[in-house]
DNA sequence: GGTGCGCGTGAGTATTTGCCCATACGGCGA
DNA sequence: TCGCCGTATGGGCAAATACTCACGCGCACC
C-alpha cells in the first residue's frame, strides 16, 4: 500500500501543508501551487490526498435547535447520560458519516480525562468510523479492551477491527479479545474460555468504566448475516422467536431482553449489561433500519448513551 | 447587529444545516438546494455564511516535520513547557489565522481540565483569533481574568478585547479588569488601583494558574503605536532606550528584562512577572516584526510556552 | 403617504475545482 | 538491452462555486 516510509512521510508532508493552505489559509490552488513550487494539478492531488488520508477534520459548532429537541427527548424518555443527535445527510447516503465526527467527540471526551480508564469496544462499521474520526492524541493512562473477537468464521480478520487501530492513535496500552467471535461447538468455547489471557480480557472488559457498542438490526440486513456469522435459515429462526437487534453479538427481543438461544454457547465475546450511570454504555448507531433495535436496547438499558442522527432519533422516539 | 434572536437562529440553524451537509455530507450545493428546497444560490450563501460565522471548523491532524522540528529546537532553547508552531501561509497573509486554530487547541487543553483553574488573559488580535477559533465548550469550573484593561485613551472600548467573547463561550465566571489601560496621571492610577473590585481582580490575575498573552514589537509598526497608547515621540524615546517587546503593555529590552519607565506608573494592567512550570505564560503570537520581541520575552522567562508560525519560529531560533 | 435606505434575492458571469486522458518516467522481467 | 507495465504528471474541459449587479421588498423617517 505505501512506498517507503520517508517517500511516504515527505508526501503526507506536502498534502497535509497543502491543506493547510488552502483550508485555513484560504488560498487557492492556485496559489498554492505557486507558493510551494509545483503545478496545479498536483496542489489538487495534494488536497484531496490529506482530505482522503483523514488529515483533515472538519467539525460544526453549532447546535441545531431540532437535534437539541431530539436529544432532550431522547435523554428524558430513557433516562440517557450521554446523547448526541446530529443532522442527517439525506436518504441513500451512509449515516455513518454524519454519526462519525460526534462519536469521535465523545470518545476524546472520555480519552480527555487524567485518570486511568478502561474503555471497552465492540466492533463494526460505525465504531469504525468513530476511529477514523479522530484526532490523534496521547492517552497512555487508558487501557482499551474487547468485548469480542475479530476473527469471522472463516478465520478472515476483516470484521471492522476497531481496537488495534484506536490503540495506535492514542497509544494506550490495548487487549484485543484473542478469539473467533463464533466458534463451532460449546466444547471449544469452554476450552477457550478457560485460557488466563482470554479470562484476563473478559474480566477487564466486564469492569470497563465506559463501553462503547455498535448496534445491530435483526432485519434481512442485520449484520450478523451479512458477515456470515449467521445463515440465513438461522436468522429467520432467531426472528421468530423475537429477535430485535443485537450488541456485540448477544441477541436480544423488542423489550431489550436477552434472548435465551443455542447461539449464545457459541459466542466467544463478552455480554454487555444492564448500564449505569457510572459505567455508561454508548450506543454509536444510526439508520431507518436500526430503529427497532435502538429503540430496544434503549427501553431495557443495555445502552444509556447515543450517538445517532436526525431521522434514526426521530424513528426512535415515534415507537 | 443582529436581528431578533429568533430569526438569527433559524437562519444560522440553517447555515449549519447548509455547511453540514456540504462539509460532512460532501453534496453538492445543488444537491444540497435541493433537499433543503432552496435556490442554489441561498445554499451557496448560507454555506459561506456558516464559515464566515466561524460555524465550521477545520483542523489539521498531521504534525509537518519542519514544525515538529521547530517545536523541538525552541523547547530546547527556552525551556518552555508548552510550543506549538504552525505552518506559515506565505507572507503578506495574516499569520493569525494560522496560529488561532493551534492557540485554540491549547486553550481547549485547559479548559477541558475538570479542576477549577484562573486564567489570566492579555489583549490583543492574536488572543481574540485564539478565542473566535475555540469550539464552545461549558467549562464553568474554570475563573477568566483579564490582565489589563479594554478602555483606550479616547474611552474607546475597541482594543480586541478578549475575556467577555471568551466567556460566553465556556460560560465561566470572568472578571474583567474595569480601568482604563492607561491613565494621563500618576494619581489618577493610585486612586484606580485602591479599588476593591480593582484590587480583587488583580490579586486573582496574579495568582492565575495559567496566563494566556499576546506579545507585542516595539518597531514603527508598534501595537501600542496604532492603538494609540504611544505618541510617535515616546514610541522613538523608548526605543532608544532599548525597548525590544512588550507584553500587556509592560515593555522590556532585548534582554527580556523589564524597563524602568515613566511610562510604568500610568499603567493600570497587571505586569506578567517570570513564568513557572506550575504557573505557565503561554505566549500567542506570529510574524516577522514580532521575532525579536519573542526572543527576548522566552529568553527572560516572561514567557514559557509559545504558539507561533514556522517563519517567526525559524527566526527567532536565528537570533 | 411619500421617499430613501438597507437588506435579501435571483440572474448572469468570472473563477476555481475535479476529472479524464495522453504522455513521460522508472522498475522489472524477458 | 529492450519492451512492458504500473504509476505519476500536466493539459484541457465540464462542472461547481464565488462574485457582482440590478431589482424588489419592508421599514423608518420625513
Amino acid at each position: 500500500m505505501s512506498l517507503t516510509p520517508e517517500m511516504d512521510a515527505s508526501i503526507d508532508d506536502q498534502a497535509a501543508r497543502a491543506a493547510w493552505l488552502y483550508y485555513v489559509g484560504g488560498l487557492t490552488q492556485d496559489q498554492i501551487a505557486s507558493e510551494m513550487g509545483l503545478s496545479r494539478q498536483r496542489a489538487q492531488r495534494l488536497v484531496s490526498r490529506a482530505v482522503a488520508a483523514g488529515l483533515i477534520h472538519v467539525r460544526l459548532n453549532h447546535h441545531l435547535a431540532r437535534c437539541v429537541e431530539l436529544e432532550a427527548a431522547l435523554r428524558a424518555r430513557f433516562g440517557l447520560v450521554r446523547c448526541r443527535v446530529m443532522p442527517g445527510l439525506g436518504p441513500a447516503r451512509d449515516p455513518v458519516r454524519s454519526i462519525a465526527p460526534a462519536a469521535a467527540e465523545e470518545m476524546e471526551r472520555v480519552l480527555a480525562e487524567s485518570g486511568s480508564r478502561v474503555i471497552a469496544l465492540g466492533t463494526g462499521r460505525a465504531l469504525r468510523g468513530m476511529v477514523d474520526a479522530l484526532s490523534p492524541v496521547e492517552a497512555p493512562q487508558h487501557r482499551l479492551v474487547s468485548l469480542l473477537g475479530n476473527i469471522a468464521l472463516d478465520g478472515s480478520a476483516s470484521y471492522f477491527e476497531v481496537i488495534m487501530r484506536l490503540a495506535e492513535k492514542v497509544r494506550a496500552p490495548h487487549y484485543p479479545m484473542p478469539v473467533p467471535v463464533l466458534v463451532d461447538t460449546v466444547e471449544e468455547n469452554r476450552t477457550l474460555q478457560s485460557l488466563t489471557a482470554v479470562r484476563k480480557v473478559r474480566g477487564l472488559a466486564q469492569a470497563a468504566d465506559v463501553t462503547f457498542v455498535g448496534v445491530g438490526q435483526m432485519s434481512e440486513d442485520a449484520p450478523l448475516l451479512t458477515d456470515g456469522f449467521l445463515t440465513p435459515d438461522e436468522l429467520h429462526e432467531i426472528q421468530r422467536v423475537g429477535a430485535a437487534g443485537e450488541v456485540a453479538g448477544w441477541i436480544y427481543d423488542r423489550q431489550g431482553r436477552y434472548l435465551d438461544l443455542a447461539l449464545n454457547a457459541r459466542l466467544t465475546g463478552v455480554r454487555v449489561e444492564i448500564a449505569t450511570p457510572e459505567r455508561p454504555v454508548i450506543g454509536i448507531a444510526a439508520g431507518e433500519a436500526k430503529i427497532m433495535a435502538l429503540r430496544a436496547a434503549l427501553t431495557s438499558g443495555i445502552i444509556n448513551g447515543l450517538v445517532t442522527d436526525e431521522p434514526t432519533a426521530a424513528g426512535i422516539l415515534a415507537g
